[in-house]
DNA sequence: TTAAATTAATTTGTATACAAATTTCAAGCG
DNA sequence: CGCTTGAAATTTGTATACAAATTAATTTAA
């Protein structure tokens, strides 16, 4: 366990549950887990705590942040503001290649029903990113990724998955569809309702079982 | 020195030239300089890497990045898309003591012409800040504070500081007038047309002598 | 019984020492 | 002369040990 896989590591057992909403890390339990010193540790939860994927607990200790449905909307709203930028700024450097890598990613996204939500999350980011990475706007994309991780753990509820599983999976096709049609517009405002409504799902269970 | 300072110490030296850009910052180094060890000073690093106040350089070490006229057209675009959707949260939370508040702040940026460029840079995000905080969107304005840090360090230019003394300060009395007048959407046009135009200045000035 | 205060326990912060990796630089080869 | 190769030097990564701080538990007083 290298120090960039403990961070790694680390991060993937929070969005699978390992580490649970709530709970705080102190670095003796995860270095007793882990197998590692506190020093790795410790660099693993500073990038983290930085990152947002935890945060303060009382004064020195960190914890899992729990999701509020304000909170989750707010990610959502700031994903809509931003994606749209995105995606105007990558469509000219688009190319069919590109858009391919896209198709193949939505295949395996289908083909795999076993796949964990974890996986699903990881997927999902990629294929927005394959259509935003033209954009060549590295601190959009790093800005992206990281709401894209803060939501990722809550993605794997029944209830979101069920639904991913219908309308948002033919949102993306039909998303590639008018990319190659090279209709931007309505693209991009495809884009704007596939985004509202995923964080319309995500907010409404918040607001019935909160986290 | 201890922790939380040395990290704020390290980064309030990177805005004000200590450590220029394109200087590649090593741990030793760094030890000697604070007089501190290895350790806190992996911590600091490791939070300013995260917030991409300091980038990778190689495979181990990390630089102060230096900003090209691309990067900063690209932050203050992600602001024109962010900055807006702040203010209009925050708005009906706005109180005349508030805007109270930052009328004195911006007396203060008046008065004290013989401020450090820091300094001018930690009031004008002051100021900002009191206008977006009754959104209670923390992701948000975490995020903005990040974007603000990331140009911070430029806006010391003489061209860049003799316009701010100018437009921007008159902007500046305008928006808390719009705002107390009740005139969200004058005031959020008048907000844009405030940031495209010190985005302008500064990738201008950057493409002239590039950092 | 509750609340404050003090003490004990745990946990984080830091220094030092050593291992592993990277970077640098010089020698050898094409 | 430039490029690769290899070893030396530097630099980062990690473990252990101890100091400082925080968190908890217990006692004491109102």
């Amino acid at each position: 366990m290298t120090k960039a896989s403990l961070y790694q590591q680390l991060k993937q057992d929070i969005r699978q549950g390992v580490w649970p909403a709530g709970v705080v890390l102190n670095q003796q339990k995860l270095s007793d887990y882990y197998q590692v010193s506190r020093i790795p540790v410790r660099d693993a939860l500073q990038q983290l705590k930085a990152e947002a994927l935890l945060v303060m607990a009382g004064k020195a200790s960190l914890m899992v942040p729990p999701l509020t449905a304000a909170e989750a909307e707010e990610l959502y709203q700031i994903r809509l503001q931003l994606e749209p930028m995105a995606l105007r700024r990558a469509f000219p450097q688009l190319t069919f290649s590109l858009l391919g890598q896209a198709e193949d990613l939505l295949h395996q996204l289908e083909q795999n029903q076993h796949l964990s939500a974890a996986d699903r999350g990881a997927l999902n980011w990629q294929f927005h990113l394959i259509l935003y990475q033209p954009s060549h706007c590295p601190h959009l994309l790093r800005l992206l990724h990281s709401l894209h991780q803060q939501v990722e753990r809550y993605l794997g509820f029944q209830e979101i998955s069920l639904n991913y599983a219908n309308t948002s999976h033919q949102e993306h096709w039909q998303l590639l569809e008018l990319l190659r049609a090279q209709q931007l517009d309505a693209a991009v405002a495809l884009l704007q309702q596939h985004i509202q409504q995923a964080g319309e799902l995500l907010t409404s269970h918040l607001r019935q079982q909160p986290a």
